[in-house]
DNA sequence: CTAAAATATGCAATTTCATGCAATAGTTTT
DNA sequence: AAAACTATTGCATGAAATTGCATATTTTAG
């Protein structure tokens, strides 16, 4: 059989099953596993499948979701994103809210941290499953109309039973007075469990957040240990912020 | 024989094929290797073959699809997936498991439909939640390494937990004899739980699925209630497939 | 952490390939 | 028709590709 052959073979079935063993093809096309893994290997560097410790899985199926669309303000997420990733070490469990802002930050993570992730949006979930060293955890329940995160009462349930080192969330509302605070219910009321389950809290938000409020209070900023902005932390926009505890980045 | 004549006939060869080798080409046309080699060369740099190492292949022959991250058999998937919604109807609960096709049926919802839906594939439920009158419910847990779904004893817990008129799921392997069939144990788990949480289940699958067996299996044809390839009803691929209470879409 | 599985890498045996060369066949020119 | 010339072919040789095995390393699972 020619090389070749196997190789759209491999392909074939790789599509079809969406993964596939070393092993099983090595017995299927008679060949050593050497020679297979020589095969996938070649693939990968193609670019057409993945290769995973023990065969290759579909590259369409794992991302599926590689789309078009643009984020606002991306630039500042992005640098909001390389300053929350410094507070990332090995072994430790990380709670993650939703938005873009935060999935900027899950594909920022570098690609040797060893860490588990919880996580209430199935988004950030698909994002930082493109880790290997990572394990991830969703907390399921209702899928929120508004924005794509799982909420109501089984959410704040399972994460009732859970305790992390640290909880990465966003705010749609920040300002001194009114502490952070949000539009939509069903999100406070995951938030407020969410803050329940950490040991600290970090807030990322874009600059044009800050001194907005909505209408639904989340909590004061005496419960916030790091406020992450796109701004240098001395910045006279962030000076308003203060408390015994909080660390600006 | 003129040398014209032989790379027709080589080309020919090919066509039909899909591939030759060097050696049998030297036998058939009674000409050394080094010639076929020449042959071969000549027509690959006329771009109509593909040359490999031990003769050639035919272009097309070379990759099944065209871009990047387009889907495997999508045309055959979304047939399927118009057969599948025929069994939604309003105020139904049902519960889907991940894979792409279940995705396209997921897109492919009508947007009238008014239900409720159960999924363990982060991917399914932001394709569901783009559809306004339905509920999406996450069942969440750990994010298993090859698929993209949620696997692990709190998602066999909360299946446990629910009944669901209607169960949509794929399998790699479909075969009369030893029933539907996965290579994954985390997901047979979990696609066994699922089967036990509803009162009827469909299997969609593409046709190519159909007579393949993998390694662990999920259950018997007795279990299942749909059978939706892409295929008509009434093809003879399908007539093996038969049960007391089996329907083919 | 430890043991088992999977992987990467170097190596050797085999096969296939490219190239130069000479012999032959076919074509053109004279 | 003979000479000159070009194209084709087979063979020899060294280069390259392919594959399986041995071994060291990495990854995974318990």
């Amino acid at each position: 059989m020619l090389r070749k052959e196997r190789l759209r073979l491999i392909l074939k079935e790789i599509n079809l099953h969406n993964k596939v063993l070393s092993g099983d093809l090595s017995e299927k096309l008679s060949v050593s596993e050497d020679t297979i893994r020589r095969d996938l290997h070649e693939l990968a560097e193609e670019g057409v499948i993945l290769k995973v410790h023990g065969g290759a899985v579909s590259k369409a199926f794992n991302y599926p979701f590689d789309g078009d669309n643009k984020v606002y303000a991306l630039k500042a997420k992005q640098q909001i994103a390389e300053k929350a990733i410094r507070l990332f070490k090995n072994d430790m469990s990380i709670l993650m809210e939703g938005g873009t802002t935060i999935i900027e930050i899950a594909k920022m993570i570098p690609p040797n941290l060893r860490a588990t992730f919880f996580t209430v949006s199935p988004q950030v979930a698909l994002t930082l499953a493109e880790h290997e060293n990572i394990e991830v955890i969703s907390i399921g329940g209702k899928l929120g109309r508004n924005a794509n995160i799982h909420t109501g009462a089984s959410v704040i349930n399972e994460l009732a039973g859970i305790r992390v080192d640290l909880c990465i969330m966003g705010a749609n509302g920040i300002s001194m007075k009114d502490g952070l605070t949000d539009s939509d219910w069903e999100i406070v009321q995951v938030i407020k469990a969410m803050l329940r389950s950490a040991k600290k809290t970090a807030v990322v938000s874009i600059a044009e957040k800050l001194s907005t409020v909505q209408k639904i209070k989340i909590c004061e900023f005496g419960f916030i240990n790091y406020l992450i902005t796109e701004l240098p932390p001395g910045n006279a926009r962030l000076s308003p912020y203060k408390s015994s505890q909080l660390v600006k980045l």
